[in-house]
DNA sequence: TACGTTCTTGTACGCTTGTACAATAATCGC
DNA sequence: GCGATTATTGTACAAGCGTACAAGAACGTA
């Protein structure tokens, strides 16, 4: 038996060995959210999720398929918080003309935002931590760039929509601002450096939504 | 002798021993901008600065030290990119209401951010990739927080001056947007997903740009 | 019950890491 | 020139890493 092609047992488990698979990713997926790539080892994964040190090179043939698969897991997971954001936004922009005045829209929209920033629990924050730590990870494991760009296109369909719906006149390039700038208060938040204060991040919220919307409501 | 007094020297060295530890300190800034943080050790550090792997621990304590003064002088040399980009900048806003209409006025700095992010050469994108790699370190290294914070606060400044000059009517917050942007930009060039094209690039900055110069020309 | 598969565990190897330290070379004040 | 300080080198060690693997436990099925 050589090396290669000695364990190719991986990827067929039925039920009980799945499940502990699932645990050993989420256990991946909270050791990269709590100390980022750098404390990410297969001994760490293990006891994160409370289990023998050797089952991740039973289920993983590497660490580089580890880090990718809890990275998918991840992703399939919904990337939860900015798409429910853009889901509430759509909903107020949807209302633009009707019930709500442009201005009255920025302001539920900038609250919106900012809530999302700034009140976020734990969980979401650490999921930004863990998705930087992937904006980093293809330049060590370029297996992953793919996968990356699918999420990150995804998070921009979703914001798009919204951009669209707003009356934005350029929805494509206001996406990218939105995301760009949301990603990086949030991080912002968990550098260490100390968050934003709120008013800030309201601010610039409010600046790139401003000049977004139509001046006059529309549609 | 005890371990921890027993090496008090590393601050007093004299012309000779101050310019290796220069060379290790440049070794440091080259090694985290080609690999980032995950390939930085001492070995690594002094290989690149071509001298003996033992001189890392006789000039700095700590590999925390070494990593905290590479910062700081890598944040002395001046963040040379984008302080001269807003310096040129400057000038351009500077001719605002005189040569120069708001169009060409918009159209020259959003060529000349685009150029930076652009057509940087290899030296300015490493400094993003140092740069960003501090951002994660200080949560490794809480001692650098302090520096990346200072850091950070002159990289605004220069830029909130531009913002003033050409007119925002809320410069601070236009300054955030811009830094972020732009950092966000290059930090995309870097990350192995491919370069964003320059007509992504160039949208995204006149678009902030133009929210932010005044609708007609003033001053 | 017994067998073969799937899952789990403990342990081991070679490698790199941070750090320490003794030995040597270079330099400067006198 | 000589002695002391400073600088450099080679080597050593414990700890952690990725990975491999043999032995045992749990399970589905005949």
């Amino acid at each position: 038996m050589t090396r290669s092609a000695a364990k190719p047992a991986r990827t067929a488990h039925s039920q009980r060995g799945a499940r502990t698979r699932e645990q050993l990713l989420d256990g991946a997926i909270r050791v990269i959210a709590k100390g980022g790539l750098e404390g990410f080892s297969h001994r760490a994964v293990a006891k994160e999720a409370g289990l023998a040190p050797a089952l991740t090179t039973y289920y993983f043939a590497d660490k580089a398929e580890l880090l990718a698969e809890a990275f998918r897991r991840f992703a399939a997971r919904g990337a939860p918080g900015l798409q429910a954001l853009w889901g509430e936004a759509l909903s107020i922009a949807a209302r633009l003309g009707g019930d709500l005045s442009r201005e009255q829209a920025l302001d539920a929209l900038t609250h919106l935002a900012a809530d999302y920033i700034c009140l976020a629990e734990r969980p979401a924050l650490d999921g930004v931590a863990f998705e930087l730590a992937f904006f980093y990870a293809p330049r060590l494991e370029p297996a992953l760039a793919d996968e990356v760009r699918a999420y990150r296109r995804r998070l921009h369909e979703a914001t798009h929509d919204f951009c669209l719906r707003a009356g934005s006149a350029a929805p494509a390039t206001d996406a990218e601002l939105l995301v760009g700038a949301i990603l990086r208060l949030e991080f912002e938040q968990l550098s260490a450096l100390g968050p934003p204060p709120r008013t800030r991040v309201e601010a610039q919220i409010r600046r790139l939504l401003g000049a977004m919307l139509a001046p006059e409501a529309r549609r």
